[in-house]
DNA sequence: ATGAAAGCGCTAACAA
DNA sequence: TTGTTAGCGCTTTCAT
């Protein structure tokens, strides 16, 4: 490996001087950085990432944790916010959480050179967001509502469970099936309490399944074999609803004139109007990332907390053609 | 920040001792690993991660370069090929091609601390081929076919091309638009060259559109506005061939009935049973990221090259419903 | 404007 | 079994 020693050696100067060039700091005569330059150049030198931070103490990435990328909200917010993240001078490292092992994710983290963390839509599972806390990295919760030390950035998700709630009642279904909202996940619990809490209200027979699973054959086929089928299913992620729309129309189903579908999160897969999945959330220019990004850049800079909007950013329906009143 | 030398202090052992205990290496005293054991507990003592790779010269990363996640072939490769380094213990510093700006990618790349690159799909662009050869990093592309150092794994993307083509020809479709292929990107440039070679051939008219655009309508728009618009569209693409489903139902088309549409990668998106896109591709399980992977940490470790599959996987034709005969 | 030298936190000889 | 010491490649005082 070539280092900024042989580059001040052939160049025949200092090796302070190279390190000078190389930052371009401090005024260094016209004459010696060409000298420099000529021998880095020759060279093909790289300064020495691990080196440079040794000293700096900034690694220049950021760590995302994040579920599935076959999820499409996921990819779409993984895409964002590594873009926007490399505006802002980060490269970010992928931890990308698998379901059947949720823990897994925050072991590995510990051990990044990371400056900082991004939790994403994740589960938070076991003593996971202890680990976090105890690696010393900063760190901020993005896309969910916890309360912790970590601050956090999110859609009102409680609200959107009960707005999909209101809606489907409101189309007149009195037996509902609900898809998803494992507890381990803040996100996808909030928007199942804010459903349930309404649905009781109106006495409504709910048929829900809230279980960490990432088969809903033998749920969706449990639900649609009872005498009395739901006549709408609300699901948690706009992917599960995606999802079960695929596995009725394979049982023969027609959507919507068999069954009503709704999603949360209003993704971009959601509006396609080959799918027209009616959704609960954010329009699509909302830039929930980007308040992550900036909070946890405040914080590795140490800066004030920048404020967050309290309780969440306020969802809204969007109705496309996959539910229907009866 | 905590050092070892802190830990050292407190468990009243040397700094070596520590190094020693957190590397369980060489035969340390039960005693003094449980003194220096406390301590980290008690400090609550991470290693620098920095000073580590900068001694073994391994800093546990490798970059991903890939095109953008919400393109679902792009965030299926992108999941499988992170989950199956971080089980071969890298962890993956994903770099997101912005098609609008193609160059950069390559440019951020160079000051990256990564081991290795891995090239997925994306447009090889410019210098940039050149850069990760001057970088001195170890590469390895795959998903497309680059004769380079580098080396490569993939789907023969001509032979699919050539497999739409021939599907369409022989579905009687005789003015047939083209979507993608964007030259600066091997993978569908290939596509691309496969299809028309077999499609001069049959002396059919072609309307195609391989410039590398983000925005698809004024495209779908100019091609369905001619008297004698296509009966059939082969996209680069799944995602591509998504989005004109999309783009002709919101015209008010019927797929398949009003124009056929057939997508390239058989992506999981495709299968969908509410899109159901006949498509060209490897089968779901094939694990060509795998080979990249593996691949890729061969040349980091200087092992002997693992051989290749010459001229690339051949593809096969899943056919579904949004395409049929004339 | 440039060089010499210290040291970031760690690993790995070499001693003891 | 443990301590001492010498760097890894770089940035950054402090001299000159």
């Amino acid at each position: 490996m070539v280092s900024s020693n042989d580059v001040a050696k052939l160049a025949g100067v200092s090796q302070a001087t190279v390190s000078r060039v190389l930052n371009n700091s401090e005024k260094v005569n016209a004459a010696t950085t060409k000298k420099v330059n000529d021998a880095i150049q020759e060279l093909n030198y790289r300064p020495n990432a691990a080196a440079r931070s040794l000293i700096s103490r900034k690694s220049g990435i950021i760590a995302l944790m994040c579920g599935p990328l076959d999820d499409p909200e996921n990819a779409e917010f993984s895409g964002k916010t590594i873009a926007y993240a490399r505006e802002k001078g980060f490269i970010t490292e992928l931890h990308i959480q698998d379901p059947n092992e949720p823990a897994a994710v925050f072991e590995s983290i510990g051990r990044s050179q990371a400056e900082g963390i991004l939790a994403g839509p994740i589960m938070l599972v076991g003593a996971g967001v202890e680990l976090l806390e105890k690696s010393g990295i900063p760190y901020a919760f993005c896309g969910m509502e916890y309360q912790g030390n970590g601050s956090f950035i999110s859609m009102d998700n409680r609200a959107a469970g009960s707005m999909a709630a209101d809606y489907i009642y409101s189309l007149n279904h009195r037996v509902v099936g609900w898809l998803g909202g494992n507890s381990d996940e803040p996100r996808l619990h909030d928007r199942y309490t804010g459903f349930l809490e309404r649905m009781k209200q109106q006495e409504i027979e709910i048929l829900s399944a809230t279980d960490a699973i990432s088969d809903w054959d033998p749920i969706l086929s449990a639900m649609m074999a009872r005498k009395d089928r739901p006549t709408a299913i609300v699901a948690a992620t706009d992917a599960i609803g995606a999802y079960a729309i695929d596995f009725l129309i394979a049982y023969g189903y027609s959507i919507p004139e068999d069954i009503s579908i709704v999603g949360i999160g209003n993704s971009k897969q959601a509006a396609m109007n080959y799918l027209g999945l009616t959704s609960v959330g954010l329009p699509g220019e909302t830039d929930i990332f980007k308040a992550g990004v900036d909070q946890l850049i405040a914080r590795i800079n140490g800066d004030s907390i920048v404020p967050v909007p309290k309780g969440g950013l306020m969802p809204e329906l969007f109705e496309r053609k996959s539910a229907v009143a009866i």
